[in-house]
DNA sequence: GATTTTCAAAATATCGATATTTCAATTGAC
DNA sequence: GTCAATTGAAATATCGATATTTTGAAAATC
């Protein structure tokens, strides 16, 4: 199972060859998106021969575009032994779940406290967003199911918006992406399953009435259910080691 | 203000050139040591060629060295303008202070939990050395002072060993070093001008002792003591531009 | 037969050269 | 005198070729 045919690197979506200001950085989105899909599998070594006839780009390019990834934790490297996609565990997912709810609990409270008007539209805007591209929501349709993850992304941003902090929402970022390659996983497999569309409003409307209590415990479900749904299936599922 | 002898990166200590697996990461510890010392100034244009020809690496060797300290936030980089030595701000090093406190405070009390006889010894072991590199502290000699840094670390790993979450290790890693950077300034502009081994002593008796609600109230005081020593400098000290 | 050694193929790391972009100073226009 | 356009120098990004290291299979040794 390879060929540049089944695995063809995502062509749509994200940044267009010529639309991102460096190739570094075309590299970096391209890897970066078939590692979060699942096109690069967990585990699996990433040959910058191969890669950079596939991408066309130079070694040095591709070599520090799977540098830029070592930042965000999906790729992991080995002295004179090259890249390979980060491999997945539960139990890695476990911590991440749990630090991402601390970690976004804390950002919403803080945004919550101090969000003025600007913040308030941001939300609304970022929710009606995100509902339009849930209509429109088709498994089968890859396109539509990158466009809600992107808004999904987009309204949980916007929620904690008002949350100065750098460093918060840097290290939250960094767990939100891997988050959403172990929620791509149950998402292929299964569908949603459940009512997500609710539990956003349900965090909309408590960060609105400034009830930080309540957010922050609707945050906490809605982080504790992907978590729930990725347990079901992610059992004893070795990652092809090459 | 230049030339290579008297801005030149530091020989001794770190990785030297040959005892590092690959050259990318002789420079990178190169020039990390050389930002978090100051010898790279705060907002100062790293330009590759000059740092190649210093470094005696390639052009490619550098940007990925660079790259790699995109991930510490010692860095960063703009698209088609380069790299830059992480600027500093007040701002900044309270938000990584207050988020330290947090990381560190669970990490402790996770680590007191589940910390076993193994762990006691290590804690014990890193106290007496670093006691051992504080009698030996000497503000003028440079390699004592990297020693003391040194232990210092590896004293406050020892104390959160047990905490089993990789990534609030990952994190507060990231934040160690950062804070390190902000350290520097105010160690070699004052002294450390307070009683950091009793500091040190009472964190480790009531960690040992398994109180973690004291040890984590110490080591929140002790983090708060670094911000503090910093603030009375950092006031207005912009940051040559080039 | 199992372990070590040798060797060739594959992959990584490294380099210096080139193309592209940014920057800054100078010129020209209003 | 100020602003915009031009243009050359400096710096970045990008590439393909080469040196070095790893890997795995075949040969040799015990």
């Amino acid at each position: 199972m390879d060929g540049a045919s089944s695995l063809a690197p995502d062509e749509e979506g994200g940044q267009g060859r010529h639309s991102a200001k460096t190739l570094i950085e075309f590299a970096y989105h391209t890897l970066r998106r078939d590692i979060i899909h699942g096109v690069l599998a967990p585990g699996s070594k990433l040959r910058i021969e191969q890669l950079r006839a596939q991408y066309e780009v130079g070694a040095s390019t591709l070599r520090e575009a799977l540098t830029l990834l070592l930042s965000d934790a999906l790729v992991t490297a080995e002295g004179q032994r090259g890249f390979r996609v980060a491999p997945v565990s539960m139990a890695d997912f476990q911590d991440i779940t749990r630090m991402r709810k601390l970690l976004e609990c804390l950002a919403l409270r803080e945004s919550i406290e101090a969000g003025d008007d600007g913040w308030e539209a941001g939300v609304v805007a970022a929710f009606h967003r995100l509902s339009l591209a849930e209509d429109r929501l088709d498994r089968k349709d890859r396109a539509s199911v990158d466009a809600w993850e992107d808004r999904n992304r987009a309204f949980h941003e916007a929620l904690i918006a008002g949350c100065g902090s750098r460093w918060l929402h840097h290290f939250r970022g960094i767990l939100y992406h891997q988050s959403e390659r172990y929620r791509r996983f149950s998402l292929v497999n299964r569908g949603l399953g459940r009512d997500v569309h609710a539990e956003h409003h349900g965090i909309m409307e408590a960060a609105l009435a400034r009830d930080a209590d309540l957010a922050c415990t609707l945050t906490g479900e809605h982080i504790d259910r992907t978590l729930a749904a990725v347990v079901g299936i992610q059992t004893g599922h070795p990652a092809d080691p090459d």
